[in-house]
RNA sequence: GGAGGGGUUCCCGAGUGGACAAAGGGAGCAGACUGUAAAUCUGCCGGCUUAGCCUUCGAAGGUUCGAAUCCUUCCCCCUCCA
């Protein structure tokens, strides 16, 4: 699979709005799923039994699932961290459920996966130091589980699934290469980047991923959980990432948001009621070949399912878009001039805009 | 012709003497969203020279320190009876 590569997020087995046509028509080549999703609906054990999740959702590219780690954060106050693992309230039904290592890695192997992700502890910033280091220290001991217990699922017939372990660390770069050193030392096949972009600044943020980054093998696949907008992806290239994914293009869709070439726009705005233009004059997707911004809006305001398809297709070509560019630049040899050009025509709004470099 | 009910800020609709520029929806306008409890959430939403002032609750007049709220007349709408 050519890198670096962007994973749309399809938490429940799906890119919610898009088929795996779509998909393939957008470039994608690989997916997120994930675990604690799965595991309380359908249930990983339904989704064995009916042959694995690419022939259950009929995605035949590879899948990466998320350890569900990240609910640690994304439901905290449903949670809670023992040494043995993550006690879950459901958010469906409010049913105690346990996510150790161990069933973490089992669920993965039920849904039968490309790669897997150990479980993490992951924790949001500000926090003080010695909280940081002890959830550092925790995904250490859960990682080591994870592996040690992912061995024992593997059967002769069945494809081996790769396996990733994460580096957490909190926000101090210190702790972060200290922690990227010792999970660099576990047997697998690639490394994550997990809990960033929790409540730092950018600029902190692309401090501890660099610092991470540059203390990992740079012959395995390096990831970069969760993040992020579109010159987060080239940031992320050029500090070495292989491997993205981010719920923006997806999520963001749905809410009126469109990716372009120029920056973000929102769909809402008074401004496109009359526009004849497509999303991105530059982008070759559905949308836009199809509809105007008007139209588009139209459909959007008067909650129109396919707004969310369309809007959704789009800002997932223009990321894979971007994904190619970016590749092509680096065979070229001249990602930062690519980058550059990019992000002169690519503005973001407001404050949002990033600092120069 | 008789009896009753009603007209509120773009729309629907609360409000029956002071905390009312007026609840709550909707629409509209803008913003947020980074390993998805998200087709979600937040803010604004009469005007202005904005700790205040001005205009507004069908119209006009009145009572009162004070009226969307009480009284009088008028104009419209709805229901029932003839």
């Amino acid at each position: 699979m050519p890198t670096p590569a962007f994973m749309p997020v399809g938490t429940q087995g799906t890119v919610k709005g898009l088929t795996s046509l779509d998909l393939v028509a957008s470039g994608t080549r690989i997916l997120l799923a994930n675990t604690y999703h799965l595991m309380l609906r359908p249930g990983s054990g339904l989704v064995r039994e009916m042959g694995g999740l690419h022939r259950f959702m009929g995605w035949s590219g590879p899948i990466l699932t998320d350890s569900g780690g990240y609910q640690v954060l994304s439901l905290k106050e449903r949670v809670k961290i023992t040494e043995l693992g993550v006690e879950f309230r459901s958010h469906l039904d409010g049913s105690l459920e346990m996510l150790t290592p161990e069933r973490s890695m089992e669920v993965q192997a039920d849904l039968g996966s490309d790669i897997a992700v150990t479980l993490d502890h992951a924790v949001t910033l500000p926090l003080d130091l010695p909280a940081q280091r002890e959830a550092g220290e925790r995904t250490l001991r859960w990682t080591e589980r994870s592996l040690r217990h992912a061995r024992t699922l593997e059967t002769p017939g069945r494809l081996k699934q790769l396996l990733f372990a994460i580096v957490q660390g909190g926000g101090d770069p210190g702790l972060r290469r200290e922690m990227a050193e010792r999970t660099r030392a576990f047997p697998c096949d690639g490394f994550a980047i997990g809990g960033l972009s929790v409540g730092e600044t950018k600029a902190e943020t692309w401090a501890l991923a660099r610092a991470t980054a540059e203390a990992l093998p740079a012959d395995l696949p390096r990831y970069l959980m969760g993040m992020g907008t579109p010159l987060d992806l080239l940031d992320g290239i050029a500090c070495g990432i292989d491997l993205f994914d981010c719920v923006l293009p997806t999520r963001n869709a749905r809410n009126g948001m469109a990716f372009t070439s120029e920056g973000p726009i929102n769909i809402r705005n008074a401004g496109h009621a009359r526009s004849q233009r497509p999303l991105d004059p530059s982008c070759e997707c559905e949308a836009c070949a199809t509809f105007t911004r008007a139209y588009l809006r139209h459909l959007h305001l008067a909650q129109e399912i396919l707004a969310h398809r369309m809007l959704t297709l789009h800002n997932v070509t223009f990321y894979q878009t971007l994904m190619a560019a970016a590749r092509r630049a680096i065979e070229r040899g001249d990602l930062h001039a690519y980058a550059r050009e990019f992000s002169e025509r690519y503005r973001e709004r407001g404050g949002t805009s990033p600092a120069p470099a």
